[in-house]
DNA sequence: TAGATTGTTAATCGATTAACAATC
DNA sequence: TAGATTGTTAATCGATTAACAATC
C-alpha cells in the first residue's frame, strides 16, 4: 500500500493539519470529499493535496473524491498514532507541567510512563495519575517500560548529560523543548524540537515588518 | 542598510538559531566568525548563512569575517526585539500559565501586559506580578495600553469569538496555540502557530518511520 | 603583497502548481 | 455514456549550494 519512497518533512508536517480537518468532517458527518472541496477549506491548493496523499498510495476514486472516514484512518496510520511509544518526560517546572496535563498524548502515538524533576518540592506529586519521580529512578523506569523516546523541560545546561544518559539507555527519540541542540551531537537521533522563544522572535519579527 | 526586498520566511525562521548561536559566541569572548567557522558549529553551508545574512545587507568584512557582537545586535534589531509590542494572554490554564511563567518576553520584542481566564477559580491568582483578569475587562486593558498582539490559549470553540473580538479592538497579530485557523478567517492577520500537537505527531511518524 | 573571506552570481536541487490522460 | 475527479507527468517557482570575482 505504501509507495516506499522518501516522504519530505515537507509533506510530514501537514499530514497532522489533514488529519484535523479531516476529524471534523468526520464528526460533521461529511462521508466523501474532493481533493478541490478540501483545498478550499484548508487553504491549499487541490494539486498539493494530491500529490501530498499520493505518497503514501492511492487513497482516492477518480470521479468520485476520498471517503473521509478512510483517509482519516490511514492518515493516522501514516503518522504512527496508533502504535504508542513509551516516553518519559523530564522536567516537572512550567513547561513540564503543561505538557503533561495539555497533551492528549494517547491520540498522538505516545504513552506517557514517567516524569522526573530534580526539586524535592516537587517529587511526589502526582500528574494525571503519574507521580512525579527523582531522577535517580530514570534508569529503572526506562528499562522496565522499554523507553523509547523523551520529553525535554529541562535546561539547556542540565540537557547535555541528560541526552547522553538517555541514549545509552535505548532512548532514540526526543520531544525537545530545551535550547540544546540534540541533532547537532547525535545526528543520528530523531529530534523534533519545539523552540517557543524563537517562534516569539518570529512574531516580533512579522509585527515590525507590516508597520513600515 | 536593508535591502529592501522581500526576506522569505526560511531565512526569518532560521535568524533566532543565529541570534541564539552569536550570543554564546559573545559570551565566551569570541570577537570575530567566518562564516565557515559558524557553519560548522551550526550544521548549516558557510554558503547559506553568507546568503541569509546578505538579505539584510553587508554586516561582514572581506577577508575577516563578522564582528560577533555587531551582527548579534543587526539580527536582534531585525528580529525586533529592542520594539516591544504590548500583549495580551488568553486564558490561564495549564499552557496559558507555563507561557506566562517561562517566557521571557522583554527579550524578545513583547512585553506582556494583562492576562485573562473565565474561571473564577484563577481570577485573581498572580502570575509574574500580573493579576489574572476576568474576560470583560480585555476591552478595558487593550485601549489603556495600545494592545497590538494576543496569545492564545484558550480552547478552539472560544477562539473563533474571542479574534473578531481582539481584532476589532486593534489587536494584529496572534501567537496561536490554539488549534482555531486564524488566518483562513483572517489573512490580513499576523499569525505565528505553535501547534503542540501537530509537533508530537511528527515525532511519532519519525519513531515509526526508522523501525521499517 | 598574499591570504582569507565576503558578497553575489550561476547551477542545482527540491517543492509547488498546472495540465491532462486514466478511470470511476 | 457523460461528468467528475483522481493519479501522475511536466512546468514553474523558490530555496539551497557551488563558484568566484571583489576586496579587506
Amino acid at each position: 500500500m505504501a509507495k516506499g519512497e522518501h516522504i519530505s518533512m515537507s509533506v510530514v508536517r501537514r499530514l497532522p493539519r489533514y488529519y484535523r480537518f479531516l476529524y471534523d468532517l468526520k464528526e460533521n458527518g461529511i462521508v466523501r470529499i474532493s481533493s478541490k472541496e478540501l483545498s478550499q477549506r484548508m487553504g491549499l491548493t487541490a494539486s498539493q493535496i494530491r500529490q501530498d496523499l499520493n505518497c503514501f498510495g492511492g487513497f482516492g476514486q477518480q470521479g468520485y473524491g476520498y471517503i473521509v472516514e478512510q483517509l482519516y484512518n490511514e492518515i493516522g496510520r501514516i503518522l504512527g498514532v496508533d502504535v504508542l511509544t513509551p516516553t518519559i518526560l523530564l522536567g516537572a517546572g512550567n513547561m513540564g507541567r503543561a505538557v503533561a496535563n495539555h497533551m492528549v498524548f494517547e491520540q498522538r502515538g505516545i504513552k506517557l510512563v514517567g516524569i522526573f524533576d530534580n526539586s524535592p518540592r516537587i517529587i511526589g506529586q502526582r500528574i494525571r495519575g503519574l507521580e512525579i519521580l527523582p531522577t535517580e529512578r530514570i534508569d529503572d523506569v526506562c528499562i522496565e517500560n522499554k523507553v523509547e523516546a523523551a520529553i525535554l523541560c529541562i535546561p539547556r545546561e542540565a540537557s547535555s548529560d541528560m541526552v547522553e544518559r538517555l541514549i545509552a539507555l535505548g532512548v532514540r527519540g526526543f520531544w525537545n523543548f530545551s535550547h540544546f541542540d540534540i541533532s547537532l551531537h547525535h545526528p543520528d537521533v530523531l529530534v523534533e524540537n519545539v523552540h517557543l522563544g524563537d517562534s516569539l522572535m518570529t512574531l516580533s519579527y512579522k509585527l515590525n515588518q507590516k508597520t513600515e
